[in-house]
DNA sequence: CCTCGAACGTA
DNA sequence: CGTACGTTCGAGGG
């Protein structure tokens, strides 16, 4: 092995991985706007910042071809004579190139009379005999010869140019079963015919390999033609010339005459200035992106990175050697380490399909490694720390507690999640993964595996130990940055609920394919049908899908007023084309419409059917660290907005069931979760009341606003309050609700005031939680959580308005969150204490489900209401509303 | 190939 | 000119 302190050359044959590029990339997607092809350009460069970025050498250069004439085509005229001219496309392409590597700072080398290969083959000589590690990058296997100890090449595999296979020593023998010097020998006998010269005929790798074998190389070969037998034999005998020939010209020149010394090879920081001007000529903006970010390890310019609050220039400690251990020796191992962090070990569990098959276990500074398989009994003492409560630190803890549930190990003890918990801090997905984290409260970095899989070099990633050793590390310095309110909601409210999600995504719930897939017929048919009406009403085929051209339709064919104004043009949306239909009534809006509806369920009910497994059930992963307020996410497939609006949209639910072991599903429901939040934040005695008297809440609020009995609350003014009531939480103004009442401005403003008069607590709350959130810099639920807000003092007025109206928000929907959170935990551990075999499947933000054991329907009921209703000590109860069915949609009350 | 915006489903 | 999400599609740029 090479000695990683050594400096790295890097020298890339342009020509061939330009080419290579070129062909990759589609020509016509890449074109600036006056026409210049830039494919080639930009799938060389990709590449090349990819080995900088990954391989940072110390020293670089490009070579390139000079000319189609060398002294190979004086000394055999037809060499590469079957090429064909090559593309004017592509010949543009490399002066533009050899530019641009210029600007960036890198040596271009180029040489009367010799191909790149023989520069990349003169440089690797001079460099591994200055003490360099070499890395060479072609797409000729010719210069498979070069490879040596201290010679690596890389090569561009069948896919393109962005992945390449690394071939040393040992590659090279485990793929052409030949040392690297060997190479040129099989290629002569092999011939190449891309560049015209055949070689032995009926000879490939294999029979030339074994040959090798055999005689040692191309001489002993040729000197022992006469003893090989057959066809091949005498193939060999009638066209040896041509393997001679071959050899000559495929043996590359390590001492071409370079005036340039390895010294001035040196890699030199990218100037960005000098490359701007060229990138923004060729139209590159992701790759001046990506070399902006090289540079200066930022971002971009223009997002001000915020400060981590850790110095980074501190030596980082190094990751400890992992130690192994098994039987009494791993128990003493683990028992040490317990007593030796109170605060928790890491943890970090090795996955593959879904299995454990690892783990590494960690102190603040020592590590260990455990390889598990089922049933090994020296490993008993790691499986009882796991089930105990013996507290863990798990970075990204769900998909590992998956993992071990799934490997039938029992685990309990979660007192950390460094994601779940950076994200209490900074819920605006900051720190995406442990990675982000280390870097923000550790100022230190995670030792990664190549993520763009180039030439992954393994002894550098982390493997588990390593990351349980950052687990460890980092939860100490995570709940130092917490205030003491968002650390009881991670330990009261976040912590519990990982292994219920993990819990719940594994069981999933069970989907009727049949009843989904006749559906999906019936929607497409009345698509169909629809389309063609619609057809048929504007005498022409459109994509209905597509918002461009229904605006040539509507604004151009038929002539309609422009619409709301929208970035691309003018809006399509639903809203529009009702107003449209009231102003300017035509059938092709209605059709459109209703087209829409239908698509747009089938497309619901496929993504849906599709993602059945093969458990018959639909597994969704909840996105715990997904909503800034609080609330979960769910996804592959989103199951939290399966319609239920319309009769169609039930239907889907229809196809939501229990499964075979089970009587029937259960769901429960907060009524008014949001409301009665807001009663309790603003403490407002009239909204209290109305929630007190256990009344219809709208007609309550009906009544105080229009000063009428509640009996006498029309339908109309019931619907009215309803909007106005649902819209506070969201900072409604009274253009919004007049909008979406379909009243007029004045009405509206009214209607505000005289809510407003008999919910006035109402109305300062919400004022004082912007104003309060502007002194402190974030919002907090009444568990303690935070979110913060910095656009609330910014001088741009659509910024800081819309921070206004999510900091308004934010309490109600963050505290909502935090209620049925820790309701699940509790439903959880109360079915479990019970010695229920009914279980909680999914949750829809203020609502759970439940599939229900035969004869447990009861007991299930008691449970659920209980931990739901008293999740809180709210200054208003909390309504749940219970259903039960065979199907989610019986289940709706 | 990837990113973006429009549209639309839920709470 | 109402919050919070995720998904899908078409379009456009690289």
């Amino acid at each position: 092995m090479s000695d990683p302190m050594k400096p790295t050359l890097l020298v890339v044959d342009g020509h061939s991985l330009a080419f290579r590029a070129f062909y990759a990339l589609p020509v016509d997607s890449f074109t600036t706007r006056d026409g210049q092809h830039t494919n080639a350009i930009h799938g060389f460069l990709s590449m090349l910042l990819l080995l900088l970025a990954n391989e940072k050498p110390t020293h670089l250069a490009v070579a390139f071809d000079k000319s189609r004439v060398s002294f190979r085509t004086r000394e055999y005229e037809e060499y590469k004579g079957n090429r064909g001219e090559t593309p004017v496309e592509f010949k543009g392409q490399v002066p533009i190139l050899q530019e641009a590597l210029q600007a960036m700072g890198i040596t271009v080398l180029e040489k009367d009379d010799y191909e790149a290969d023989d520069l990349l083959a003169t440089l690797a000589t001079r460099g591994e005999a200055s003490g360099y590690r070499v890395l060479l990058v072609s797409g000729d296997r010719d210069t498979i010869q070069l490879v040596d100890d201290e010679v690596t090449l890389l090569y561009p595999n069948s896919q393109g140019v962005s992945q390449l296979k690394r071939y040393d020593t040992a590659a090279v023998i485990e793929r052409y079963g030949i040392r690297p010097e060997q190479y040129p020998d099989v290629a002569a006998l092999v011939g190449e015919t891309s560049d015209n010269l055949p070689g032995i005929p009926k000879v490939g790798e294999k029979t030339a390999v074994k040959w090798l074998g055999l005689y040692g190389d191309l001489d002993g070969i040729l000197e022992h033609a006469d003893e090989i037998k057959g066809v091949v034999g005498q193939n060999l005998r009638d066209h040896r010339e041509h393997a001679v020939r071959n050899r000559k010209l495929n043996r590359l020149v390590r001492d071409v005459p370079l005036d340039v010394e390895l010294d001035a090879l040196e890699s030199k920081p990218i100037d960005l200035e000098a490359i701007r001007p060229i990138f923004e000529r060729l139209e590159f903006r992701t790759l001046m992106e990506r070399i902006t970010k090289l540079v200066t390890g930022e971002a971009s310019a223009a997002a001000a990175a915020p400060v981590p609050p850790v110095a980074t220039d501190q030596p980082a400690p190094e990751a400890p050697k992992a130690a192994r251990a098994v039987g009494d020796e791993l128990a003493a191992w683990l028992e040490r380490a317990v007593a030796a962090e109170p605060a928790g070990l890491g943890l970090h569990l090795e996955v593959l399909d879904g299995r454990v098959i690892g783990a590494g276990v960690a102190t603040r500074t020592e590590t260990l490694e455990v390889q598990w398989q089922p049933g090994r009994a020296e490993l008993a003492p790691f499986e009882a720390w796991l089930a105990s409560a013996a507290p863990k630190i798990v970075t990204d803890a769900k998909g590992q507690l998956k993992a071990l549930q799934r490997s039938g190990l029992a685990f309990d003890g979660l007192v950390v999640d460094p994601l779940v918990a950076g994200w209490l801090i900074r819920p605006n997905l900051q720190e995406k993964n442990l990675s982000d984290l280390v870097e923000r409260y550790l100022g230190e970095r995670v030792p990664e595996g190549d993520p763009a899989q180039l030439v992954p070099a393994e002894d550098e990633a982390s493997g588990p130990p390593e990351l349980a050793w950052f687990s460890a590390r980092l939860a100490p310095a995570v709940l130092a940055a917490m205030s003491e309110g968002t650390r009881r909601v991670l330990a009261d409210v976040e912590m519990p609920l990982v292994p219920v999600l993990a819990a719940m995504e594994l069981r999933g719930v069970t989907v009727d394919h049949a009843q989904l897939a006749e559906l999906s017929t019936s929607l497409g048919e009345r698509a169909a049908a629809l389309a063609a009406s619609a057809y048929a009403e504007i005498g022409r085929e459109v994509n209905l899908g597509s918002p461009k051209q229904l605006q040539e339709v509507l604004f151009d064919q038929l002539g309609m007023p422009k619409t709301r104004a929208t970035k691309t043009g003018y809006s399509t949306d639903a809203s529009a084309l009702a107003d449209l239909q009231d102003s300017n009534p035509h059938p092709f809006l209605g059709l459109l419409l209703e087209h829409r509806d239908a698509t747009k369920l089938r497309q619901i009910v496929d993504a849906l059917d599709k993602s059945i497994a093969a458990d018959g059930r639909i597994h969704t992963s909840y996105g715990q660290i997904g909503a800034a307020t609080g609330r979960m996410s769910s996804n592959d497939p989103n199951l939290q907005n399966i319609p239920i609006r319309t009769e169609e949209g039930r239907r889907i639910r229809e196809a939501f069931r229990h499964g075979e072991d089970f009587a029937e599903l259960l769901t429960a429901d907060y009524s008014q979760v949001e409301m009665r939040i807001m009663a309790h934040l603003s403490g407002d005695p009239g909204l209290i009341e109305a929630f007190n008297a256990g009344e219809d809440l709208h007609r309550f609020v009906g009544a105080r606003v229009f000063g009428v009995e509640p009996a006498d609350v029309s339908p109309l003014m019931r619907t009215k309050v309803k909007a106005m009531s649902y819209g506070l939480a969201y900072g409604l103004s009274a253009f919004g609700l007049s909008k979406q009442l379909r009243i007029d401005r004045a009405e509206a403003t009214q209607l505000m005031k005289d809510y407003f008069e008999r919910f006035g607590a109402v109305r300062d709350y919400l004022r004082g939680v912007v104003e309060q959130a502007k002194v402190d810099g974030y919002t907090e639920t009444i568990f303690g959580r935070r979110r913060p807000f910095p656009d609330l003092n910014s001088p741009n007025r659509v910024l800081r308005e819309n921070a206004e109206r999510a900091a308004l928000n934010s309490p109600i929907q963050g505290s909502a969150a935090d209620l049925i959170k820790l309701a699940m935990s509790r439903t959880e551990q109360a079915l479990a204490g019970a010695g229920l075999r009914s279980r909680m499947l999914l949750q829809v933000h203020d609502e759970l489900i439940f599939e229900v054991a035969e004869g447990e329907s009861e007991q299930v009921e008691q449970i659920v209401r209980d931990a739901m209703a008293h999740a809180a000590d709210l200054l208003v109860p909390l309504d749940v509303q219970i259903g039960r069915g065979a199907s989610w949609d019986d289940a709706a009350h």
